[in-house]
DNA sequence: TATATAAGTGTAAAAAAAACACTTTATAAT
DNA sequence: ATTATAAAGTGTTTTTTTTACACTTATATA
């Protein structure tokens, strides 16, 4: 770093903001706080912090989560880092965004509510505080790229889940209608799902039978370079 | 930002590196620095700097590759931010990675020189400060995939170039061989070149004719949305 | 026991990607 | 002048992948 030296450049806070995606009824969702300070005391954000000295960005991030969810070892990625000098009103700050994705049906509610935070569908999510709104847009074409490299779509599902909620999941995060049997062949033959024996009889008067993502065969395939397309 | 008050946060320095890539002679090339001051001086780097309160960090990575090379006007892109706790062990420091491509053809060459800068091919590239690989490697792997997306490459080179070059950095790039007939099939499907009336006589007794890039037809096609996969 | 509803299943057509080899052209050497 | 050389240029076939498409099955409920 040629440029300056160190006792001369500037030192600056550094946010980071989280991108909390969950999947409930068929919707793809983001939880999003009210914020009881000031600047902009009542209006939505994402959940935030500041990085502390004895963390590094990730150690934020998880904290922050965890923070607001009562989760830990979440799947969570570094997004971009925001810097527009006015972007946060009150001083200067850089922003680092990460999103993660959880099993809406585990986290923990009370902790949410008494953290004034609430679930949005993404089409009726409010307009957000400074420059959140372009960090979920981003994270929305990152979670669309990644989904169709990676199957992280599990990451967002309860451990049992039929194939139509893992198809509804890909049309919400895809945002188009796939077709049920394309769909469903190209998933078997990655070879990544277990069918169990179960079925889920809460939403038809067939069932429909319970599958597991089988995080192992996974891997092996990833080692043997295979990628991840629907 | 709910978990920390402004007054209370920790304020960190933050450096900006840059991957600059070139092309020359058919090898990928990036653009390495050593270093004439503590700590590890006399090692090699990547070029950097320090974010200034009154620019982003865009603006600050413009600044250091003009620093470096004289050149404005470049393809650049944010790459991740690094953060681990003892990266540089000078003193706590955030780095934020960005990448560049340049026309290897246009840099200033004296400037070049006097920051005691060098040109190195990927596999003879000597091992960086830092966590320095860590970018590098993170870089190649950003402009593997955006080759496929993106007509990014004719960004590494000149104005007018021949089929065979524009082959050659793709192979160079990805990392493999392409079928010569192939790789032209698929480039003229795209419509984005445009053959000129010169031939470049330096490589072959036949000559190659030059070809230039279309940016207007191209972004007339990413706006009816297609995309570049070679 | 009839009805309603979502689950489950396979094949054919179309599109995209991959494999593949000979001719052309201008220079340089004889 | 002739020939040798070396890279440029050029289409078609095969394979793979993707897309389109419709009927049967199982069970809870009326």
């Amino acid at each position: 770093m040629p440029l300056n030296s160190y006792s001369k450049a500037d030192k600056i806070l550094l946010a980071v903001d989280c991108i909390i995606f969950g999947f409930d009824q068929g919707d793809l969702k983001i939880l999003l706080i009210k914020r009881d300070f000031e600047p902009e005391l009542g209006k939505w954000s994402l959940m935030g912090g500041f990085l502390k000295n004895e963390e590094n960005l990730d150690e934020a991030a998880i904290r922050i989560l965890h923070h607001l969810t009562g989760l830990r070892n979440i799947y969570m990625e570094q997004l971009y880092t925001f810097s527009k000098i006015d972007r946060d009103p009150a001083e200067r700050t850089l922003s680092v965004a990460y999103y993660a994705l959880i099993d809406i049906d585990l986290h923990d509610k009370e902790l949410v509510q008494k953290n004034s935070a609430k679930w949005f569908s993404l089409d009726k999510a409010p307009s957000l505080i400074f420059d959140h709104n372009r960090m979920v847009e981003r994270a929305i074409a990152r979670l669309k790229r990644r989904a169709l490299n990676k199957p992280i779509g599990f990451e967002l599902l309860p451990p049992k889940f039929t194939m139509r909620q893992l198809q509804k999941l890909y049309e919400a995060i895809l945002d188009k209608k796939l077709d049920k049997r394309n769909f469903i062949n190209k998933i078997n033959s990655l070879g990544i799902l277990v069918r169990t024996n179960e079925k889920d009889m809460s939403v038809s008067k067939k069932g429909a039978y319970l599958y597991t993502f089988d995080k192992e065969k996974y891997d092996e395939k990833v080692q043997e370079g295979f990628n991840f397309k629907i």
